[in-house]
DNA sequence: CCAAACACCGTAAACGTTTACAGCACCTAG
DNA sequence: CTAGGTGCTGTAAACGTTTACGGTGTTTGG
């Protein structure tokens, strides 16, 4: 009783065998009158399966794990948001972890694998190593990757097409007339910062634009360090008329240096974020962003991981999501409703 | 080698047996000898210690469960964000609920925790409901509630205060001249609905502002019902100047209908919204917000969890975070830098 | 009426660990 | 030379389930 009771207490209450306790808990065929004895112990008793003892015999945890860089980025956050519907709904529990981007963590991440505590895992790596693939191909259980991975990487795999995001965007931005695009980019040896990066690269070249590698500026995917780092680029290159930002919290940070700098945007400087997250569509001024698909790839991964779960075998599957430019205030003019109110301020 | 190594497979290659393998792995004292051999073995075997049946015979999980009403509420990510950390950094996996705001789901997780898959809970109940207290008072795993709970309820508690911050919202509604303050509210059989809807009328009291029933809005906490909500209200009050939400996704919503119907915010309608999430300080015009410390609940529920956990008893504690006014353009002005700035649009 | 089929149940092994206990070899002290 | 340590190791039980297997007692068919 101290101890909560277990299949034994039910047995020894009901007069039957713990293997009969077990057969009526799962539903195996019983007879009546013992299926009622065994229901009557276990409701009196208040008896709850214990899963750690259930998941050791059957092999399965009912678990599944999201891998994620941080827990603050809200790319990251969309997906959760899909994942964790699709997997409650099959019944598996969501383990959650945040490797802070460092790639000691997320091989940390899939090396725990092998301690079976989960049954599956979603990971969207922001680094993928040598070390990465090598586990990967000796996981033994069930991963879906968020994110390009190498050619012929036999994993199941969700992407988005950032190369082609990138296009719509600048494309967007040479078409309203700008010619001095930066590029305002995360590290390079992240996988988006890479992609992104080769991406305006290519876009340019296409548009016959030269690469000027001073409109080129990294920092990193947060809020404070896209601020930073555009705070260089616009004392290294004042004249810049256009800010592709590489993430929507660094050009959330271009809005406030900007605005400290008192440049207007998007009439000096347009701005445009990558991922479309809640936070391109409220800021001030709202954020034009190339959607990445966030939610998308999320339900996509999670569909895919439960399929292996459920399915077994099959070849592993690559999944592209499209992008999709969205435009807003901070590259094509004003909010509609507020423009024509601008000049009447007074009160406090 | 199909089916991963175990313990046993090590103590064969080693030619110890099974418990000293144990040993080694445990760091218990062992001949140098022995702990070379195990080592090696464990090496070449590419060993991993099976997680569940550690938990089965050592019951503890390393994982702790947090419970909240709605993945995609920012107020309750910015708790997941601080929880996250804590937990990790002491060796604990976390496992995310998501209750969809349903009294049941969230009395499936109290339940839940009887399946031991868990070493401890921290959970944001919307209501709590006597079912809640029950399960309460009969889990045998520690609890710590985020939100009120009712007085002597043996649990650890962290709350907001958001009685205080309701005031500090509707005093500074009035010391700018507001007169006509309403509430838009979520439901009043939620904790958060029925506290912020009595601390609306008592601050309007004390102020001396009479109780207008038809300033009282009911709708639920997400933005696209805060705007209907709000536009119920204009419909029937048209001559409201000062909406106080009952949080940052109703207030956005709000936004997005005062700017559809034509009306200037903060000049015609000042807006504050709670909880002062992310969205708050993006959003256009920027949102003044009551922070009811979300973050700060949400480390205070993560390390009063780990005390128990790691402690053992002591009485249940409460702790309380303070509430903290901070003012943005949606009721006080405008932002600075661009407020000279807004009668030169040209460029598209 | 007997054999075979059947329905149900209990015993026991297994899942992969940790750990109490006892045994062994060696050493030290008397 | 023996008694009692000490240091290390192996055996086996335990954690709480699931499940293969064999053993009952009852039904059915010939």
């Amino acid at each position: 009783m101290a101890d909560g009771p277990t299949i034994n207490t039910i047995a020894e209450r009901a007069g039957v065998s713990i293997a009969s306790v077990s057969r009526v808990l799962n539903g195996l065929p019983t007879r009546q009158e013992t299926v009622r004895k065994v229901m009557a112990a276990a409701d009196e008793l208040g008896y709850v399966r214990n899963a750690v003892a259930r998941s050791l015999k059957s092999r399965r945890t009912h678990q599944v794990a999201f891998a994620m860089a941080d827990v603050g980025n809200p790319a990251y956050l969309a997906m959760l948001r899909q994942i964790q519907p699709v997997l409650k709904a099959a019944g598996y529990r969501l383990v959650l972890h945040s490797t802070d981007a460092v790639v000691a963590d997320e091989i940390d991440v899939l090396h725990s694998l092998g301690e079976r505590y989960v049954d599956g895992l979603i990971m969207s790596p922001l680094r993928v190593t040598e070390a990465h693939l090598q586990m990967l191909a000796a996981a033994r259980t069930p991963v879906v990757i968020i994110g390009s991975v190498p050619e012929g990487t036999r994993v199941d795999n969700v992407r988005a097409d950032s190369r082609t995001g990138v296009r719509l965007a600048i494309d967007h931005l040479y078409a309203l007339g700008r010619r001095r695009i930066a590029m305002v980019n995360g590290p390079l040896d992240t996988v988006p910062g890479a992609a992104r990066g080769a991406a305006y690269r290519e876009a340019l070249q296409d548009l016959g634009l030269p690469y000027d590698e001073n409109l080129v500026q990294i920092g990193d995917f947060y809020r404070a360090e896209g601020g930073r780092a555009v705070a260089e680029l616009l004392a290294r290159v004042p004249d810049v008329d256009a800010l592709m930002c590489a993430n929507d919290l660094i050009a959330l940070g271009a809005l406030d240096v900007l605005r400290a700098a008192g440049r207007r945007v998007p009439e000096d400087v347009a701005v445009v974020g990558m991922d479309d997250t809640d936070l391109a569509a409220a800021s001030w001024p709202s954020l034009t962003s190339v959607s990445l698909g966030s939610a998308e790839r999320g339900k996509a991964a999670a569909e895919l991981l439960l399929e292996r779960l459920q399915g077994g075998d099959r070849e592993p599957r690559l999944v592209t999501v499209p992008p999709e430019l969205v435009v807003r205030a901070s590259t094509a003019g004003y909010e509609p409703g507020y423009e024509h109110r601008t000049d009447e301020r007074e009160e406090a």
